[in-house]
DNA sequence: CTAGTTGCAAATGTTTTGCATTCAC
DNA sequence: GTGAATGCAAAACATTTGCAACTAG
C-alpha cells in the first residue's frame, strides 16, 4: 500500500510522468495517461504509472480525483477548484470556486467522528454533449442516481444562469 | 445499463434484497448484503443482488453511494442527508443536514455545462478508529488525498459515546 | 403462455502485486 | 554496491453479462 519512506529516485520514468500530467488539463485516467507518456517511451509499463502516480499524489503533487463512474482521475492542477462531471461522456472539467455560490467551507457539529475533510463534485452535461443531444435525442440518459438532483433544474438551459 | 421498461415482477429475490437493505442502517455494499441476503435464501446469486440493487436505484427506492473507495454502498434511506465515511475502517455514517453548516443548495454559474446534480462526501475517523488508534499509535493513516483536507480543524473533538 | 428473472460462470475493466532485472544515487 | 524502481504478467477486486432454465402474472 503506497511508498511512504521519502528515499525517492527521480527515474526517467517517474519524472516523464509528472511532466505529462502537469501539461495535460483533461484530468487523465491512469491508462489515458498512460497511452500519453508511451508515446515519448515506448517501453513503460501501465504499472509504473499507477506507481508514479501513486508518489505524486501522495507527495502533495497531484490529486486523485476518485469521482463516480469507477476509474480514478487524475489533476496535475493543484490551485483550489470544483470538479464537473459530464454524465454523458465522463468528461471532467474544472470549475472555479467563484463558480459555486452556496458553499462555504462546511463545518460539521454534532458528529462522533473526528472530521477530516470533504468531497464534493458536480454533475452535468458538457456543451459538446448537449450539442449532440439537440442533433440526435433518440440516445439514451445516463442519469446516474448517485447525486442530488437539482429539482427544478430543467435540463434544457443551455446556460442562462438562475 | 440498467433495466428501462416499468414491466417489474415481484420475485421473491427482489422482495428479499429489498426488505433487508431497508433494514440494514450501515450503508452495505452489494457483497456484504449478498451475506445477509443469502442467510434467508441460500440459493440467491451475487448478479442477482446486483441487478435488484439497480433496479431499486433506478425506481427511486434506495441510494447508490458511489463515494471514495472502489466499493459502491447502497442506502435504503431515501430521506436527505449527508454521508461521512472513516477513512480508516471505511465505515460509512449518516449525517444529518442539520449537522453541517456552510451548505446551501449550490448554485452554479459561469459554466457552460448544463448541471444536474452534484455529490457531497465527508471524511473523518470514526469513533471505534479513534479509540483504537489511541491504543495503537503505530497503526498507519490512510489519510487518502482524494479529499479536500480541513486546514486547521485538529483531530480533538471526541463527543464519545456509542 | 411468455417475457422478465434467476443462478451460474465466464467476462470485463481497473488497479495492485510478485518477482527477477535494472538503475539512480 | 544496494535498495528503490521498473517491466511484465498474473492476481485481485468489483461489477456486468450471456445463456439456459425457471416463474410471476
Amino acid at each position: 500500500m503506497t511508498v511512504s519512506t521519502n528515499s525517492k529516485r527521480m527515474t526517467r520514468q517517474r519524472r516523464l510522468v509528472l511532466e505529462e500530467l502537469k501539461k495535460l488539463k483533461n484530468h487523465p485516467s491512469a491508462d489515458y495517461l498512460f497511452g500519453v507518456v508511451r508515446q515519448k517511451m515506448p517501453n513503460i509499463s501501465l504499472g509504473t504509472v499507477y506507481r508514479n502516480l501513486d508518489v505524486l499524489v501522495n507527495s502533495g503533487q497531484a490529486l486523485k480525483l476518485d469521482l463516480a463512474g469507477g476509474q480514478c482521475r487524475y489533476d496535475g492542477d493543484m490551485s483550489p477548484h470544483h470538479h464537473i462531471r459530464c454524465s454523458v461522456c465522463s468528461a471532467i472539467d474544472d470549475l472555479s470556486e467563484s463558480a459555486v455560490a452556496g458553499i462555504d467551507k462546511p463545518r460539521v457539529s454534532g458528529s462522533d467522528y473526528v472530521v477530516t475533510g470533504w468531497r464534493m463534485e458536480f454533475e452535468g452535461v458538457c456543451p459538446r454533449c448537449q450539442r449532440a443531444k439537440a442533433e440526435n435525442p433518440g440516445s439514451q440518459e445516463e442519469a446516474s442516481h448517485t447525486v442530488h438532483a437539482f429539482p427544478n433544474m430543467s435540463v434544457t438551459q443551455p446556460e442562462s444562469e438562475e
